[in-house]
DNA sequence: GGTCAATAGATTCTATAAAATCTTTTCCAT
DNA sequence: ATGGAAAAGATTTTATAGAATCTATTGACC
């Protein structure tokens, strides 16, 4: 009951980092009860907080919040989970789009320097977690010449995402994505908006085969390498 | 502390309904500090129900929470409302064009009469609350062909705007509204999925432009008629 | 006269307890 | 034996009180 790793900001931002890495991490599934004594008592925290954290994770859609019925993980069908790339192809492709109309070079050097960090990663064989997270930098590094509503409004589609299939673990897949990236820093350093666009898109579609194709591969039982 | 209107599913949903209404009649304005002790007394509830509450609308976006110093409505930069008309265009144009593969004849039905009850009210001389929300049923009875995600992802953006300018007070921005509206259905009922995306991100795009006039004619002091 | 520190005030945040609601089980009647 | 109703149990929901935190004002020291 004294185990709170980082500064503690507050009860409900602590609980809330902790309900995503379990949800992250598979320890709670979708269609599981989420029971607001039970997730308390485990947390080490009152009822109070994890009830805010819940409301949070409502209105974002992760869990669903019927009234006194609790909440429960909601369940992804591979149609949403393809609308939900749709989405993302859609708002990230228009984001790159006015990225293009704002961006200074400063922003620019940045993205580029982010780029890096990933490219040399990847080569260097760093672990998925790693990966991923300087994946999400360079892609928001991107959409932060935007404009604040725009990056809370893809942060909430990342945030709906069971990623127990994390597609940075396959190397292959890492290159391919890279490759993918080059294309988007060309038509920015261009400042060729509608090919950024264009490009992004593709590249948010491209990740969405791997995804199933990873799928694939996972449920015939992974024989072929 | 006994005028609870409609029937009162839970104290929290009880508030936010009560804050979305003073939001959007401009009782609470952007800047504004929310303290909670006031609201609760206010409403007549306890604070518990109205920090729930507060942390739903600043998990959509629609105020500032930090830590310990209280909540702020946020203020919309013109920048700001542009891209979210802008991410309106492009993911409800992806949902007319989803809507194209998924949409039986009994949803298009639904559709029809929708927009029916709109272009009646329309010519009838309705209240603009009344257009607004027949405006509001009409797209998302076309959202729904599609799944909950994409209905949920359009209707975070649609919560975030301060509604004062409410297009649909003027009679011929309503009736150009609805000129909109037929192209729409026609591409629908074609089935013409690239026709239904482009007629819609047209729509979305025209209503901003309307907006933008309409602010124009507000700020200038409205001598035109 | 200006700046830093300390205290007072106010507000938020968490916890505990009581009230309302739902589900399940059990018992009675048909 | 089966269906329905009532009661008991469990869970959620709200309220109140105490603890923690932040801001502002006042005073002292440089």
């Amino acid at each position: 009951m004294s185990e709170m790793d980082a500064l503690p900001k507050s009860r409900t931002a602590y609980v809330l980092e902790r309900l995503k890495a379990d949800l992250q991490q598979g320890v709670i599934n979708p269609g599981d009860q989420l029971r607001q004594t039970a997730i308390a008592k485990r947390y080490g925290v009152s009822p109070t907080p994890v009830r805010e954290a819940l409301r949070v994770l409502a209105a974002d859609g992760t869990i669903e919040y019927t009234s006194h019925r609790g909440a429960t993980v909601r369940d992804f069908t591979p149609q949403m989970a393809q609308d939900l790339y749709r989405m993302r192809a859609e708002l990230e492709g228009l984001a790159c789009e006015v990225a293009v109309e704002r961006m200074t070079d400063e922003d620019y050097a940045t993205i580029v320097a982010a780029n890096e960090r990933l490219v040399r990663e990847t080569t260097a064989g760093a672990d998925s977690a790693t990966l991923s997270l300087l994946n999400k930098e360079l892609h928001f590094s991107i959409y932060r010449c935007t404009s604040p509503v725009m990056v809370e409004g893809i942060q909430l589609l990342w945030a709906r995402f069971s990623p127990s299939v994390t597609l940075w673990s396959v190397g292959e897949f890492s290159r391919e994505l890279d490759r993918d990236h080059v294309a988007i820093l060309d038509a920015l350093q261009r400042r060729d908006g509608p090919a950024a666009r264009a490009a992004m898109h593709a590249h948010v579609m491209h990740a969405w085969e791997l995804r199933q194709t990873s799928a694939e591969l996972r449920a015939t039982g992974a024989s072929a390498s």
